[in-house]
RNA sequence: UGGGGCGUAGCCAAGUGGUAAGGCAGCGGAUUUUGAUUCCGCCAUUCCCUGGUUCGAAUCCAGGCGCCCCAGCCA
């Protein structure tokens, strides 16, 4: 007893990240032998580009593969010519592989499976489980009944079988004009699951196919592909969204009543939904086409182009899903937890540099005109395996314009009048005196530095509450940054009224912000010194800057866009 | 009024009859040449509610309540 007990209580022991009830499934399977290995898929439809909430997904879908040994094949879910095209394929590939994955061999499409599907769609009709309906878009709607009542039975459900397979022979072979009859399975017009209702095997669709032109002009539904791909492909586990759950019955209908090889099994889990962030793929599509975003991988946008192009590491965005978890309860993460990912991933491996956005001059008076000094930074805080580089001090420099305040409050301990702080790596200063313009507004400020404290320490030991980054007026370089800010204003975007909720200042271009020189050659991600994060671009030399929360701008993103 | 799901802290989320993990956020405090990082500490006597079973219930049973999905020839 007592150790059937001490045996429980470590079986209870806190479970490993990345642990969850459809991995517990698949581990619960490979035990019992009822699979050999594991073959899971990630299907998406080439009607869009990827976005975080697919990194779910494809995290969920190779993550088990990986783990577990198995497979994970790329398949898209190409059965709807007029929505799909080839720009969207060329793109998902490109971010799965961006996110981390590959595929190798096995990239599929559900038109690889399209003469087979037809088969078994005869195959079905020769068996009595499906007919051709010629009811108008309009009567089978009507006939379908509703949520509560059940629907009536199609008066072309009894029609012969030669007359059926005449039917669908001809609707192949485009005799028909689309919508004009429809491939149905006949299950029950009266079950309670809407699903079962004699569902749309094929449609006709005179359309002009990514992959396979115009070969066809009838296409199999969702319904009738997904299963039967699975089971062609071997796949063990076939894992999607909760909104599917409903559709299971079917799933496991056709792949009953069809010759099929395996019969995979479908689970379910909670899609994504993050706080101030619209995932709905017509929303992020109407963004595109409108013309409120510059496109798909604007880095305002949830895409993973967009967050590629924004500076967030692959790896952040893989730890962020493995914090999220994976559960059927309907949930919305706030994006903070996002930030968060990014920011450790990025604390640890960004070099660090200086640069200032809005400049406020700063004359140091007692520093000899037309002098100037090297001082070493280092690359990294906390690893010295980034190095040091060489930047340069003058008589003339820039701070933070928010770095000065004339009449500070209690707890501001930056820069003011009378006030000493230092310099990063350089000097201590002390403000004396405040220049400004005709409209009183602050031009220059006047200080003198402590030639004894050079490197950032005073001999005497005296300390001092801050330490600020600048840049030399002499030996920075102009910069041109854009703040990528929240593009929605509300926590839970409306998406049926998405264009009233764009935040108007979700792009602010700050045109005179001084940077170190050597920012512009790094690739890699760089943290800017105080204020966040400077990260490269994968296609343009200039870098981005993701800003912490120290300075109140968390969720601002940056370009620095040339010199 | 049909069918399918889900309710554990401000937000995610473990837990499946033995006395509420972990993370994010928040709040204290220490260190700090980034108000960052790091580090320590605090943060659910209670799991949607009400009954019941049990020595013992977030877990089992009954009845409520709330939220999500389904009536595309979309996926």
């Amino acid at each position: 007893m007592e150790a059937i007990r001490s045996m429980s209580v470590a079986e209870t022991l806190p479970r490993e990240a990345g642990h969850d009830f459809i991995r517990d499934i698949v581990r619960a399977d490979l035990e019992s032998g009822r699979h050999k290995s594991v073959v899971t898929r990630f299907p998406p439809e080439p009607n869009g580009y990827l976005h975080i909430g697919h990194a779910k997904s494809i995290c969920l879908n190779f993550g088990i593969a990986e783990e577990f040994g198995g497979q994970c094949n790329l398949r898209f879910d190409d059965t709807n010519p007029t929505k799909e095209h080839q720009e969207f394929i060329d793109a998902i590939e490109s971010d799965v592989r961006w996110l981390g994955f590959d595929w190798g061999k096995n990239l599929f499409h559900a038109s690889d499976y399209f003469e087979q599907l037809y088969a078994w769609a005869e195959l079905l009709i020769r068996d009595g489980k499906a007919y051709i309906d010629d009811q108008s878009h309009e009567a089978m709607r009507l006939a379908r009944g509703t949520l509560t009542e059940p629907g009536k039975n199609s008066p072309f459900r009894e029609r012969s079988v030669e007359e059926s397979l005449d039917l669908f022979r001809r609707m192949r072979a485009g005799e028909f004009p689309n919508g004009a009859r429809v491939l149905r399975a006949k299950i029950d017009m009266a079950s309670g699951n809407i699903n079962l209702r004699d569902p749309v095997l094929y449609r006709i669709l005179h359309a002009v196919h990514p992959r396979t032109g115009t070969t066809w002009c009838i296409y199999p539904s969702y319904d009738f592909a997904h299963g039967q791909s699975d089971a062609l492909e071997g796949i063990t586990h076939s894992i999607c969204t909760l909104e599917f759950e409903d559709h299971r019955p079917l799933y496991d209908w056709f792949l009953d009543n069809l010759p099929v090889p395996s019969h995979p099994h479908q689970y379910e889990f909670a899609r994504l939904n993050l706080t101030y962030t619209v995932l709905s793929k017509r929303v992020l599509t109407e963004l595109v086409r409108g013309g409120h975003v510059s496109g798909w991988d604007d880095p305002r946008m949830p895409t993973l182009a967009g967050l590629r192009r924004r500076g967030v590491p692959p790896e952040a965005l893989r730890d962020f899903v493995k914090r999220i978890g994976v559960a059927k309860a309907n949930s919305v993460v706030d994006v903070g937890m996002f930030e968060f990912s990014i920011r450790e991933h990025l604390n640890k491996t960004s070099e660090r540099r200086m640069a200032v956005l809005r400049p406020l001059k700063v004359v140091i008076e007692n520093y000899p005109e037309g002098q100037s000094e090297e001082l070493e930074a280092v690359n990294h805080p906390e690893d010295p395996a980034l190095g040091t580089r060489r930047i340069r001090f003058g008589r003339e420099i820039f701070i933070e314009r928010d770095d000065f305040m004339e009449n500070p409050p209690k707890k501001f301990f930056r820069l003011s009048p009378g006030n000493e702080v230092r310099l990063r790596y350089a000097y201590f200063i002390t403000c004396r005196d405040v220049v400004k313009n005709a409209s009183g507004e602050i031009v220059e400020l006047r200080c003198t530095y402590d030639p004894a404290t050079k490197g950032g320490n005073a001999p005497d030991g005296r300390k001092v509450k801050a330490t600020m980054h600048w840049v030399s007026v002499q030996d920075s370089v102009a910069a041109e940054v854009r703040l990528y800010n929240p593009l929605f204003t509300n926590p839970a975007p409306d998406a049926s009224n998405f264009a009233a909720e764009i935040n108007p200042n979700s792009l602010e271009v700050l045109a005179d912000a001084r940077v170190e020189p050597s920012l512009a050659d790094i690739k890699a991600p760089v943290q800017f010194e105080r204020q966040g994060y400077f990260c490269s671009d994968k296609d343009s030399t200039p870098a981005k800057l993701v800003f912490n929360r120290t300075v109140g701008l968390r969720d601002s993103y940056a370009k620095v866009a040339g010199t």
